[in-house]
This record gives C-alpha cells, sequence and structure tokens, in this order.
DNA sequence: TAGATTGTTAATCGATTAACAATC
DNA sequence: TAGATTGTTAATCGATTAACAATC
C-alpha cells in the first residue's frame, strides 16, 4: 500500500515549496541552497532539508538545489504531473468560481462538468461548461472518468450527495460545505471550510487588540 | 499586549469545536461530556479539556459542559460576538460568492462594500452591495470602519493592493491570492490558497494508489 | 584541493495523550 | 454519599531545529 507514512505537516508544505520554485524559475533563477530558500520563505533551511529527504536525495552537496529538477521533482511527488478530471457539484458563485479557474488545468485538473439542483442554472454554461442536472451525475462520472468531485453545495445537501458520489466509485472529495463527510476510509475528503478560516482571522483580530 | 501564547494548533480547532456545539444545540442538546463529544468529532478527550482549559474552566465535574454556555464562551474568543465590517477587493466569482455568504453575516460579519477594477463589473450589484471603482477605496474603508479585507484577485496584483490597504490602516487581510503577503507584524493575514488546498488533495490521491 | 552545502543523526522543543486527584 | 467527569499534572510522542560528517 505504502513506504513509510509522511507526516501530514510534511505535506501542507510541498505546495508552498512548488509555488516558491515556480516562481524562481520564472526570474531565471537555477540553483538554490536551502540556505537562501529559507530566507525567502520565512522557515528555517533546516526544515526545508528535512522534508525534502523525506523523498530523496534532489539536492548536491557544495551546489544546492537546481529549481527546474526540484519544481519537476516535486510536481511528480503532488501528483500534478499527470491530470485529474474533475466535477462540481453546486453552480453558485462558489462553483463557477472554481468551475472557471483556468490555473486548475493548468497544473492538470481539469473540470469536465458542473451539476445543480436547480433547474433555471441548468443549461448555462461556465468557461465553455454546461451546467446539468443531478440526475445526470451517476452516469456523467463512469462516461467521463471522473477522479475529483468538488462539493460546492449547502451543508445539509452534502453528506447525501457525497453518499451518491462514493457509491459511484470516487475515491476523492473536495468539500466546501460546512460540514464534516462520513466517507469510508478508502475515500479522501480535502475541507476548505472558509467560515472557519475567517473565525481564526477573527480570533488573531481580537487577539492582537488586547 | 496578551497574556500566555496559544498555540495555532488550538486554534484550527475552536471554529470546528463552535460548529459541533452549535449543531448539538439545534438538535436540543442541553449537556455533553467531553467523551461523548470526542466520539462525535474524533479527537481524544484528552484533547478537548487541555484546548478548552486554555481558556478557562468552562465544565463541571460530574456534569460536563453546558452545550449553549460553552458555544456562546467559545464565540467570545474567536471574537465573533461582535460583528466585523469588511470589504471585498476582486469582485469576479470568488468575489461574489464571499460578499454571497448570508452566512457570513449571521456570524457578524458584515461585507460593506464591493471593488473591482473592471469598469465593466463596476455599478452592477451583488446582495444589495454595488461594485465601486478601485480609485474609492480608501475613502470608503475609512468611512465604514473596515477591519478586514478579503482580496479575491490575481496573484500578481495581490502585494500592490495589500500595501495599499495597510497604508489605510487595515490591520486584517483574508487572502486569496496565490502569493504571500509581506505586511507589517502588526497587520494579521489569514491566507486562503485554494491551489494548495488542491495539491494536498491529489498528493493524497496518488499516495492511496501505491 | 578548499569551500560550500547537502543528507542525516542527535538534541530540543512543543503538542498530544494518559492518568488521576479534585470536586460537583 | 457514590458516581461521574472535569481540570491539571506527568508521560509520551512527534515535529522542528541544531550540528556535523559526508561529499560534490
Amino acid at each position: 500500500m505504502e513506504g513509510k507514512e509522511i507526516s501530514q505537516a510534511v505535506i501542507r508544505r510541498l505546495p508552498r515549496y512548488y509555488r516558491y520554485l515556480g516562481e524562481l524559475m520564472e526570474s531565471g533563477v537555477e540553483r538554490i541552497s536551502s540556505n537562501e530558500l529559507s530566507e525567502r520563505m520565512k522557515v528555517t533551511a533546516s526544515q526545508i532539508r528535512q522534508d525534502l529527504n523525506n523523498f530523496g536525495g534532489f539536492g548536491q552537496q557544495g551546489y544546492g538545489y537546481n529549481v527546474k529538477y526540484l519544481y519537476t521533482e516535486i510536481a511528480k511527488i503532488l501528483g500534478i504531473d499527470k491530470s485529474h478530471n474533475m466535477i462540481v457539484i453546486g453552480a453558485g458563485n462558489l462553483g463557477q468560481a472554481i468551475a472557471n479557474y483556468a490555473n486548475f488545468e493548468k497544473r492538470g485538473f481539469v473540470v469536465k462538468g458542473l451539476f445543480d439542483i436547480n433547474p433555471r442554472l441548468q443549461g448555462i454554461t461556465v468557461r465553455g461548461i454546461e451546467v446539468r442536472g443531478m440526475e445526470e451525475m451517476e452516469d456523467f462520472i463512469r462516461a467521463n472518468d471522473i477522479e475529483i468531485v468538488a462539493l460546492t453545495i449547502p451543508k445539509n445537501k452534502a453528506p447525501e450527495v457525497a453518499e451518491r458520489v462514493v457509491a459511484c466509485g470516487v475515491k476523492a472529495i473536495w468539500n466546501f460545505a460546512h460540514t464534516d463527510l462520513n466517507v469510508p476510509p478508502d475515500v479522501i475528503v480535502e475541507n476548505v471550510h472558509l467560515s472557519e478560516s475567517l473565525m481564526r482571522l477573527s480570533y488573531n483580530i481580537v487577539k492582537s487588540k488586547k
């Protein structure tokens, strides 16, 4: 099933390394030391080296890391060297925003379909993707090799829809509903709870005033 | 300035406690033990008690916690017992989605204004909020006692706009741009990096296939 | 070769869990 | 009072940082 377990703390940092390396590439930097990267990213050089060495030795003593090589390797680790088919359920503003992110497609996330229960939204087109009714969902998932389902629907509908997509064999849910989903252990849920994020911000505001 | 420092790990969990307590209240539960809550939330009872005791003793031996009381107290800790004025910069789908969340207003986050550089969006109305041009931003922030600025704009514009709002005295930024913002130490930035979230999902998909 | 910087082991720090005395 | 469950201290676990030998 897997090798040695990598902590989620490390995983959480990987996309950020990836982003910085991408920016370095764009500005034409060819190599970088853990020390210089640590200054830019405001983390310790030790942490960078430890994190990367979870996946293998990407650097070279006396030289540092080759930016382009490391960028490519992290992409592989993150699985973004391959494309992932996705649908978005809930075609409200948030659903449309996600379907819209050209960015995602650049990184290999391809939004194949958009679904909504609201008949008034059905038929409209977002980035060339037609909004479909919920009754078409199961067939569409099977026919289009859908790997990821983004849920941008109200929390009360989310558990039921999650169950439906899981029953269809989907193993990854990107959950924007303000609720936790109960799924079998082999199904991955990545939560984006915007209201929780805002509350953390609020906490830090109040704290700073004290 | 502040009392003993509370770790961000604890802060990250507080909104989730709050959500569960809200649901318990809705289903008419009056009291709950750390043990029962731990089963529902799938965390240890020890962690719940430790977390809460960072802020004071909210429970009672032999009884547990009063749901409504604890809910209210956590609201106070999170600073959501008071209202916070907010503007959203970037009136694209994501910006509109955030302005739309009736939810936020219920929790005391009041979207007072919506701004965009695109003249075609200026004048349209989202939830009764007119989209304004960027040149009006500074005056609006000062006139409306704005505490939080949500940035739903492309990453290349974000640093410049962040600087402008900070220069206006704003101390809290809810950043959706795919970049880190450099702000003075007294300014709080809460990042929502959707693409990073999606990459973590992708990593976990790839890992589970191994 | 000498200098630089990694990969990796060891030390430290912090967070989580366990245990239990206090007490409602 | 007896039972339940907290608040809190102590033990464990894991993550971060420091140090340095290996090596390019």
